[in-house]
RNA sequence: GGUCGCAUAGCUCAGCUGGUUAGAGCGCUUGCCUCACAUGCAAGAGGUCGCAGGUUCGAGUCCUGCUGCGACCA
């Protein structure tokens, strides 16, 4: 095969996804083995591939190529989530286009119109997957509204009521008044920002010219206060508890309470109710029995029936009719100021909580809701990350997830939303009929006190009047009940599938901590629920990507990197291996482009190798059916023993880094051995044999070099699936259906290690590195010859002299003097390798000022190391509790210089001698 | 406000259970189109490991405090 001289991965990278996918390597298979498995986080249908995709999924995929190839069976699962409310209102969006409405439409019309949404374009990031060249089992692709995945929500839903784990009731819940739905309280993004605090005089019902200053930071909810609270031990309010105050605007009369819950120090220390607009407030209402007041609609405006009276609007009212949350404010404010009751403001801090879809303010509001009783989930669920039945990686997310598990709270599970899985409950339409009411938009609502019936299908007749007619709840459930089922689900839950029957429970789950809480935390505990097992063995959370800066990406910045781009600019393996690399346990991930063109350069190196490799490897050779078999019985030298035994270190390296989970290290092994051992050295000095000039056997030159690029081949597949399977083709001949994917992942070889040629071959390239060295220094031209002359005790000269032909080749030598004792040159250049003294006899060129000075420079360094290692010597604590070794070490490493330190003398002193 | 994490070369980061001469990539300097690769080769400069204490024979590595940054939760 010829190889182009520069990689090019356009063409390679398109020829081999087809390739897998046609001969089903992504699939299982049947029959018994070690098994893998991973689900995907999966992706949202209203998203395109961005780069933290890229790298949750470039993460599994080395996982799953790297087991795949290790002889376990491996299933990956791919799919999608249906993201309810994201996905809404990107149809809403689109209906508002056209001028119409969900609600124009109706629930039917609606939900048809988004699955059809969802056909064009749902499926977007599982195509931009493929280009990443994620090893999914696209046959068996989920989606959480499929028939199979609604089953098991449906399933879960029922067998949690019926367990008691279920409830319907009203309480105070974050509101979204732009999606107008219930959000989960992990939903809201809390945020701090520059707000005021308004202090306000609630004037005593019966003396008007005095009365209380409550300070609040949302003046517009005092319309719906119903009471005003202060500590009991505050002497400045002790009095006034259970006096009545007139509630401004209004009118109403409200009572002062004593209650510890309230903080002196806040404020004026008189704090305002509001058990219908605040959590706290809320309690507090509870506690003494306060009325709740529902001051606005479900789009957070002045809701006038809240304030009707026989029917009757208030006169103050007309100004706030219909206003909103923040209108509402201003007119308050202002009305307040004209009555003087408005007594100060003042710049205050504080957080506010948003949707986290839309950004929108929530606002706590009172409505029935389905909830789940969570507590008897969260016990055990803490109790398997305890136990170690759940492992997370790093651990220290464990904290975080006891933290967040041990102060959880019910679970708000409905969505006044249409696109999602409605409740399995109806409501009987005869019986329950006072607590149904119909909606704006053809729905309807059910009051707290309507009775669900809770069934897999809609009942036949109900249990108390024998009605036949019902209601179906118009709530859907939150997406993340379908997701937290997801392990299972997919898997064929509820039904006993082969499938849950051999990968539940999955091996490792690999995602972002982000969702540690919205997913992993709720599959545990739903895992634990309804399979009786974890979902997962090994939870893996990488970190965020961010740019270079550090800065989240996002789309308001502008500092998004698209992925899909960089793979067509640097090529996927290249953009794969910078994501790894950079995947250091517990780090964000800082992702530049020059690191990305870096590692683009690491591929072309390798196909560069190949290329030597092709080039210099004889037909007869690569014909050969087992490479290594051939190599049995040849004599290999310490060239040879020494890259096999460096192979054999980075197949150690590379298995320990991933089973580890340390994708960065995986990744630099790899490349230190591909570049810097095997191409940097075992190919220069393989030319040497190649070309006759040791005199061995050439063909087992060519098989070290076939069998080394093969083993690096597959230890780097999984990091680079595509450049790895081309090479690999390229190299031998190959039958149809082989695939570098399915060969064995290296296994290390004892018999490989060779710690005498590790040896050997270090104290070698240290010599040439040390002519080269010289050579630099003296700016000699590459090309010319140098005499040089060794002085070396006779072991070490006899290992050179046998080896000249690599000193000659790689320092470019001319002339070796091998010497073990005598005079040393005059006026040379000197460089001391252990034991060994190398010296450049070559006057002319050399400025004996500056070589004096340099090697003056290299004494005094020595000199100051030696001090400190002659301290540590000589004290007395040291040698008495250090280990034996370290201190046997200390000797070694002084005698060692101390040796340096006078041959580099003798060197100097020559060098004197010229004057 | 609570909790957690991070500060190592100009930049981005490795450095696991305390004992190396503190490493890598990029960038920089010098010299080379050497028959796999200039997406390259060779050589080199560059660090009081945030600050202050402590434990220890010995600390980038363990402990405490401080400073700065970040994240999560409220």
């Amino acid at each position: 095969m010829e190889l182009a001289k520069a990689y090019s991965h356009q063409q390679v990278e398109k020829r081999w996804y087809p390739y897998w996918i046609e001969r089903e390597y992504f699939q299982p298979g049947p029959g018994a083995g070690r098994h893998f498995s991973i689900v995907i986080p999966p992706p949202n249908i209203t998203g395109s591939l961005h780069i933290g995709h890229a790298l949750n999924n470039t993460l599994q995929d080395i996982l799953c190529r790297y087991k795949r190839m290790d002889g376990y069976k491996v299933l990956w699962v791919p799919g999608t989530d249906h993201a309810g409310i994201a996905t809404q209102n990107v149809v809403e969006r689109q209906l508002a286009e056209e001028g119409l409405s969900r609600a124009t439409l109706g629930r039917e019309k609606f939900i048809e119109r988004v699955w059809s949404w969802r056909e064009q374009s749902g499926n977007t990031i599982l195509r931009q997957l493929r280009a990443l060249g994620a090893s999914c089992d696209w046959s068996r692709e989920r989606f959480t509204m499929d028939e199979g995945l609604s089953l098991a929500v449906r399933e879960a839903f029922v067998r949690l009521w019926e367990e008691g784990l279920l409830y319907r009731a009203e309480r105070l819940i974050n509101w979204c008044p732009r999606c107008k739905t219930a959000l989960a309280d992990i939903e809201v993004v809390h945020e701090e920002v520059e707000g005021h605090l308004w202090h306000i005089r609630y004037p005593f019902v019966d003396s008007p010219s005095a009365g209380l200053t409550v300070a609040t930071t949302r003046p517009e909810t005092m319309l719906g206060d119903t009471a005003v609270a202060v500590h009991p031990e505050d002497g400045r309010y002790r009095h006034v508890i259970g006096k009545k105050v007139r509630l401004p605007i209004v009118g109403r009369e409200i009572p002062v309470i004593g209650d510890s819950f309230v903080d002196p120090e806040f404020g004026t220390g008189a704090l305002k109710i509001t058990p219908g607009h605040d959590f706290n407030d809320f309690e507090i209402g509870e506690k003494y029995g306060l009325q709740k007041i529902s001051i606005f609609d479900e789009e957070a405006t002045i809701r006038p029936s809240a304030f009707a009276q026989d029917g009757q609007e208030p006169e103050w009212l007309k100004r706030y009719r219909l206003k909103d949350r923040f209108e509402a404010r201003k007119l308050v404010v202002e009305e307040l100021t004209e009555k003087g009751l408005l007594e100060k403001v003042e710049p205050y801090r504080h957080a506010l909580g948003r949707c986290y879809r839309c950004q929108t303010v929530v606002e706590p509001y009172l409505t029935p809701q389905w909830f789940v009783r969570i507590r008897p989930l969260a016990e055990p669920a803490v109790e398997v990350v305890r136990e170690g039945k759940v492992r997370i990686i790093p651990e220290g997310w464990v904290n975080s997830y006891f933290a967040w598990m041990e102060n959880i709270k019910d679970w708000c599970i409905s969505r006044q939303i249409w696109w999602g899985h409605q409740i399995p409950a109806w409501y009987c339409a005869s019986c329950d009929s006072a607590h149904i009411m119909r909606s704006g938009q053809g729905d309807f609502i059910l009051t707290k006190e309507a009775t669900p019936i809770v069934k897999r299908q809609e009942p036949e007749s109900c249990a108390k009047c024998g009605g036949e007619r019902f209601v179906r709840d118009p709530d859907v459930l939150d997406t993340w009940f379908s997701s937290a089922l997801w392990p299972f689900s997919t898997l064929g839950w509820p039904k006993a599938s082969e499938d849950l029957k051999t990968f539940y429970p999955t091996s490792a789950l690999v995602t972002s901590f982000d969702i540690l809480f919205f997913w992993v935390a709720r599959m545990i505990m739903m895992g634990l629920k309804f399979m009786g097992d974890v979902p997962f063995r090994d939870v893996y959370i990488h970190a965020l990507v961010r740019d270079q800066e550090g800065q989240k990406m996002s789309k308001s910045k502008g500092n998004v990197v698209d992925p899909l781009e960089v793979m067509e600019r640097y090529g996927t393996d290249a953009f794969r291996f910078t994501l790894a690399a950079l995947t250091a346990v517990g780090r964000d991930v800082r992702l530049a482009e020059e690191r990305i063109a870096g590692y683009q350069n690491f591929v072309n190196k390798l196909w560069n190798a190949a290329r030597f490799v092709l080039l210099n490897v004889s037909e007869e050779v690569r014909s050969e059916p087992d490479p290594w078999a051939s190599l049995r019985g040849c004599e290999l030298n310490s060239a040879d023993r020494w890259i096999l035994s460096r192979l054999g270190a980075a197949v150690q390296a590379a298995r320990e880094a991933l089973d580890g989970y340390r994708y960065n290290d995986f990744a630099h092994h790899l490349y230190q051995f591909t570049w810097h051992e095997f191409c940097d050295w075992y190919i220069e000095m393989s030319k040497l044999s190649l070309s006759g000039a040791l005199g061995d056997d050439r063909r087992k030159t060519q098989r070290i070099l076939l069998v080394v690029l093969e083993q690096t081949l597959l230890l780097l597949h999984p990091l680079m699936p595509f450049v790895t399977e081309e090479i690999w083709h390229g190299l031998r001949e190959r039958k149809p259906e082989d695939s570098i994917m399915i060969q064995p992942y290296p296994r290390p070889d004892p018999s490989w290690l060779q710690p005498e040629a590790e040896k050997q071959v270090a104290f070698l390239t240290d010599v040439i590195r040390s002519v080269r060295n010289l050579r630099a220094e003296l700016n000699l031209q590459p090309a010319r010859e140098v005499p040089v002359i060794l002085f070396a005790p006779p072991p070490e000269l006899e290992f050179l002299r046998a080896h000249e032909p690599y000193l000659r080749a790689l320092a470019r030598v001319g002339a070796v003097d091998y010497l073990m004792k005598g005079d040393r040159p005059r006026g040379a250049a000197t460089a001391v390798v252990g034991p060994v003294e190398v010296y450049l006899p070559l006057g002319g060129v050399i400025d004996p000022d500056e070589e004096r000075q340099r090697l003056t420079r290299e004494v005094t360094k020595l000199r100051d190391e030696l001090a400190l290692v002659h301290k540590k010597l000589a004290n007395k604590d040291f040698l008495a509790k250090a280990r034996e070794e370290v201190v046997h070490k200390q000797r070694e490493k002084a005698e060692q210089i101390e040796e340096k330190i006078r041959a580099l003398s003798r060197g100097l002193q020559r060098l004197e001698e010229i004057h």
